[in-house]
DNA sequence: GCGACAG
DNA sequence: ATCTTGTCGC
């Protein structure tokens, strides 16, 4: 299993021939399938976090297990509550660094923050100068480096990855969760707020919370036949009596199937559009980006 | 040449 | 993504 692939560094210095041709080969290297046993139950999370008075404090599993004796309320077990045998799934979430005076962004923060059994074990960030300005097709070689470096940071060792962008809803099948979960060779998905390219079986307009549809390849993606599932569009949800929430686009990052990524998101949401792990990176690096200016 | 496109 | 007040609806 060659891992540690340098070779596939999304190296912001490429020429757009070059980034295009090394998105063919990230492709080709990552798997769109269940090659493990991620159950959507198991890392379920069924409580939303508070953000009302800031981020939750970040937990230690094993503390938290020996905490408990202490009361009688021990358990539960079958919930999803701070059970530290439970997979550890990792989001991430970038904000950004403008410059004074310069109207374009100038270094971009970026959040990891593990969560097992749906409680925050760890929050890590990093920041890093940007070298190229956003692309359509090609965010990985703007962001990717700057994830990668909120990885590093963090200890955590992750059973899933959720990135904020599209993973194989991309042109060639090769967005930037899919980057990240080949690099790392960890089971990834993208979760994007909207549709880069591929088109859905149904209109996605006026949809219930809990509702999806297949998005299938269009012409747009050069490396598949026209019609291959490459995502699904999913309605994460919805006010009562309106319905003006946009749905989520879910995508294979890596050894993960779509059915299954959509799967592990709608376990992942709690009540908000977001799924948690998103929801809680979106807030540190928004966090660590005030506290850096 | 025009369109269309994650963050 | 970021720059921003009020505003409508949970």
């Amino acid at each position: 299993m060659g891992l540690a692939r340098p070779a596939l560094r999304p190296d912001p210095s490429l020429s757009r021939a070059e980034m295009e041709a090394l998105q063919r080969d990230i492709a080709a290297a990552a798997t769109f399938e269940d090659d493990h046993a991620l159950d959507p139950a198991a890392v379920a999370v069924d409580e939303a976090a508070s953000l009302a008075d800031g981020l939750p404090p970040a937990r230690d599993g094993a503390q938290e297990r020996l905490g408990a004796g202490a009361g009688a309320e021990s358990a539960d077990a079958s919930g999803s509550t701070g059970d530290p045998d439970a997979p550890t799934v990792v989001g991430v979430d970038q904000a950004f660094l403008t410059d004074r005076g310069e109207g374009r962004p100038d270094a971009a923060v970026s959040a990891a923050v593990a969560l097992c059994g749906g409680r925050v074990i760890e929050y890590a960030s990093a920041t890093t100068p940007l070298s190229i300005p956003y692309v359509p097709g090609l965010l990985a070689f703007r962001e990717g480096e700057p994830i990668l470096a909120a990885l590093d940071a963090l200890d955590a060792d992750p059973d899933l990855l959720v990135c904020d962008g599209s993973g194989r809803i991309h042109f060639r099948e090769a967005g930037l969760a899919t980057h990240v979960g080949v690099l790392h060779d960890v089971p990834s998905v993208g979760v994007a707020k909207s549709l880069l390219c591929g088109e859905p079986d149904e209109s996605t307009s006026e949809r219930p919370a809990g509702w999806r549809t297949p998005v299938r390849a269009d012409d747009a993606v050069t490396t598949a036949e026209p019609g291959t599932v490459i995502g699904h569009a999913f309605q994460s949800r919805q006010y009562p009596n309106s319905r003006r929430v946009n749905p989520l686009y879910v995508s294979p990052g890596h050894r993960v199937s779509a059915e299954t990524a959509v799967d592990l998101v709608a376990a992942l949401c709690a009540g908000y559009k977001l799924p948690e792990p998103t929801r809680l990176a979106d807030a540190h690096a928004e966090r660590a980006k005030h506290d850096a200016e």
